[in-house]
RNA sequence: GAGCGACUAGCUCAUUUGGUAGAGCGACUCUUUGACGUAGAGUAGGUGACAGGUUCGAUUCCUGUGUCGCUCACCA
């Protein structure tokens, strides 16, 4: 035949993604159901499921999507062409807090604030803000060619999900597994919310270190402007410093509004080696000292108000922020001679909002906590019992260890953008009742008044329940066929975020792990090594570079040598040489297409030479068995580079350049079978690049001539002679 | 303070049941009507952090040391 015209100028990425990629998806195959439907695939075949990580639904994408995309698309095509039921389910995400954050500044732009505004009608802007910039992500999503059904995408807000996630939180309600509860919480003063502990950056600060007179004390505080209600004197009750004193005795001394009479407290959670080995304590702010005051049942008192000013309590401090507070206040105890004296330099860790720095000021409130042990040990046990595998491996130990000493899970927020938590909270004595049906009206305990509870879930929450939500647990015939999953594929940085929630909170829903594999990719930095940050200036646009060298350049830089687990520095110059790899396999196609115009590929042809019957066949059918183990190993980084150096230093710079001595020769037989073999040769190379480079190969297959089909559903080539490769 | 990981060519990284180390990029030399110059043929460059141990043999397994990174932690 003659060959496409296409061919005879270098390979052009940006003619020909788009209109590829319209062709997958009127064909319906992303769709696993039109696969069965049309004969593709058996319908008898075994499920393959991947849940997107839904992506922030106001975001665009960056290099680490490029990355999910990627690797995950891998998975898929791969599985695809091996003859699973295999779905690929996309999602957007929300995104709380993050989103408010950014619908925030657009308000302060506009001169408005959140504060103060009818929480209905923000939540409204904010859902018309993310919908209308969705269609952004997921045109980007499309440009890496991400082969995902988007007849079944589902958004994390989507009533159905909303529903589900009512349903867990009532079910953990019953259970006796959650609980609102006046607990020490993270608390930014900014962005007026609590938050969980991984959302608290620590960071080492320098500050000044004060000791002060407390009667016969000295105390040391990084913190004086917490001090004013602090009655309570603790020591370890094993410090021969302080044996005079008796647990419960009470002193008078004067502090810094006034004489006050203060009481002894012996308690082991002090450190007799740390300052004087004595701290007043101050449970309202500190998490330590919250501890310390529910084990004696000591009074509890807010000296700082949410927004970080100081209370009445403080007298003539009152109603001044805690940063301006602080000078005035050493100011006050040095003139009462309560210095001892100040230590600068002192270095100490403080913890931050990880959005905006501000210092945390943990605050005691009425929140909502899942008891997190009893989940985690369930997990624990599956963990154990090798029932879920880790890429790479080391994920497990470091989540056996996050699990071992898990803490309760705030999932109170006070933002409006979320999932409602729907419950009751009694006006007189603050009891919780989840109340998913709006029915109940009295508090079952005091059998007062109740009013709405005004919080929203964490968004972890939800999207913990995500594998098996958005496959519509448990009604959906979805949930059925593609439930428990195959892989949860998504950065190892959310491992305790997001990944051990789902398998918590899927286990405890479904009874079943959500999925057996979880493949953890590092973070993308940019060619130096260093993280890519829009104040560091070093981001990197995946759409740009798709755009500069197409975008299977793009998926090979990717994942060529990204090991799992391990941080891929992303260079240009990588991209590049792949570009030119994709025109490689074009050219390639053009010397073979050229030189077998006068024949037809036989599948069953079986007069080969003795060097394609005993060497060059065997060659790249060992490849295929090779490279099939490794993809059902994902060592995709490996697959991808062993396909690369066959192609490149083997079939085009020794076969093709044996066979243009050949096609100058007289041997016809040999002619005919060298024909064969470079013909079926580049048709296997062509579908085993494609997991990897599906558009260049999917265009270079429709030239090769009698393919009906489209080459995302053909078969995975195997050598007859070896069999299936492993299954699983 | 604890846990985890890394340490291999100038740079980025590979190398799994242990057998004399590989690739990409970069550098240098040569090739220019050749499927492809988005190319081809070559060259240089590593006592595999260090020290011990197990072994016929260790980059690979074990122990220790060092450096770097990440995560976790209530040090007032």
């Amino acid at each position: 035949m003659e060959i496409n015209e296409k061919l005879l100028k270098p390979y052009n990425a940006k003619d020909t993604e788009d209109r590829i990629y319209k062709l997958w998806e009127e064909s319906g195959f992303f769709n696993p159901d039109v696969c069965v439907e049309k004969g593709i695939i058996d319908k008898d075949a075994k499920p393959f499921t991947i849940i997107m990580p839904p992506t922030n639904a106001n975001g665009s994408l960056h290099a680490g999507h490029g990355l999910v995309m990627t690797i995950e698309d891998i998975i898929i095509r791969y599985k695809r062409m091996r003859g699973y039921k295999t779905l690929w389910l996309p999602g957007l995400d929300h995104a709380g807090f993050e989103t408010q954050i950014v619908y925030e500044k657009k308000l302060e732009k506009e001169g408005r604030s959140r504060f103060g505004m009818d929480k209905r009608e923000l939540y409204q802007e904010i859902l018309d803000f993310t919908l209308n910039n969705s269609k952004n992500i997921k045109d980007q999503i499309k440009k890496i060619g991400a082969s995902c059904d988007w007849t079944r995408e589902k958004f994390t807000l989507d009533p159905d999900i909303v529903q589900t996630v009512y349903k867990t939180f009532k079910k953990l309600y019953t259970d006796d597994l959650v609980y609102r509860g006046e607990r020490i919480v993270s608390w930014c003063s900014k962005h007026q919310t609590s938050f969980s502990d991984l959302e608290i950056l620590d960071e080492e600060r320098i500050d000044n270190f004060y000791y002060l007179k407390y009667g016969p004390f000295i105390i040391a505080t990084s913190r004086p402007e917490t001090k004013f209600g602090d009655k309570y004197i603790v020591m370890h009750p094993d410090d021969t410093r302080y044996s005079t004193y008796t647990h419960g005795q009470t002193i008078d001394l004067e502090w810094i509004n006034g004489p006050i009479t203060a009481t002894v407290i012996k308690d082991e959670l002090v450190d007799m080696k740390f300052g004087t080995g004595v701290m007043t304590i101050t449970p309202w702010h500190d998490a330590t000292d919250f501890e310390i005051a529910e084990k004696h049942k000591l009074d509890k008192e807010q000296i700082i108000d949410e927004m970080g000013k100081l209370l009445p309590i403080a007298g003539e401090f009152a109603g001044i922020h805690i940063n301006k507070a602080r000078p005035l206040i050493i100011e006050k105890l040095k003139n009462k001679n309560l210095v001892e004296k100040i230590e600068e330099n002192y270095k100490h860790t403080v913890r931050t909002c990880y959005k905006c720095n501000t210092i945390i000021e943990p605050q005691i409130k009425n929140q909502w906590f899942v008891k997190m042990k009893p989940l985690a040990e369930k997990v624990l046990e599956k963990i154990n019992n090798e029932e879920i595998t880790y890429i790479p491996e080391h994920y497990k130990k470091i989540t056996i260890n996050w699990l071992n000493d898990i803490k309760d899970w705030n999932i109170s927020r006070q933002i409006v953008w979320g999932i409602s938590i729907p419950a009751k909270i009694c006006k007189n004595c603050a009891h919780g009742m989840a109340d998913v049906d709006n029915t109940i009206t009295t508090c079952s305990k005091c059998g007062s008044e109740v009013k709405q509870d005004n919080d929203t879930f964490d968004t972890w929450f939800s999207s913990g329940q995500w594998p098996f939500a958005s496959l519509g647990y448990p009604d959906n015939i979805d949930f059925k066929n593609f439930y428990p999953t195959s892989v949860m594929e998504t950065a190892g940085e959310i491992i305790f975020f997001w990944v051990s929630r789902m398998i918590m909170l899927g286990l405890y829903i479904t009874d079943k792990l959500p999925f057996k594999t979880v493949y953890l990719h590092g973070l993308v930095l940019d060619a130096k090594g260093l993280k890519m940050s829009k104040s560091k200036g070093n981001v990197i646009d995946p759409l740009v570079l798709t755009e500069k060298y197409g975008t299977d350049a793009f998926r090979m830089g990717m994942v060529v040598g990204n090991t799992p687990g391990t941080s891929l520095s992303l260079s240009e110059d990588k991209i590049r040489a792949y570009r030119n790899f994709a025109n490689k396999v074009w050219n390639i196609t053009r010397f073979v297409l050229d030189n077998t115009k006068d024949i037809k590929h036989d599948d069953n042809f079986t007069n080969y030479s003795q060097l394609e019957k005993e060497k060059l066949i065997p060659e790249i059918d060992n490849l295929i068995r090779e490279i099939t183990k490794e993809m059902d190993e994902y060592k995709f980084y490996l697959v991808a580079e062993k396909i690369y150096h066959y192609v490149w230093d083997r079939f085009a710079d020794v076969i093709i350049e044996e066979s243009k001595v050949i096609f100058e020769g007289t041997n016809e037989q040999e002619k005919e079978s060298r024909k064969q073999f470079l013909l079926g040769t580049l048709a296997k190379i062509i579908k085993i690049l494609h997991p990897f480079t599906p558009f260049v190969t999917e265009e270079i297959w429709s030239m090769l001539g009698n393919n009906k089909k489209l080459l995302m559903v053909e078969k995975w080539p195997f050598d007859k002679t070896q069999g299936k490769p492993n299954d699983n």
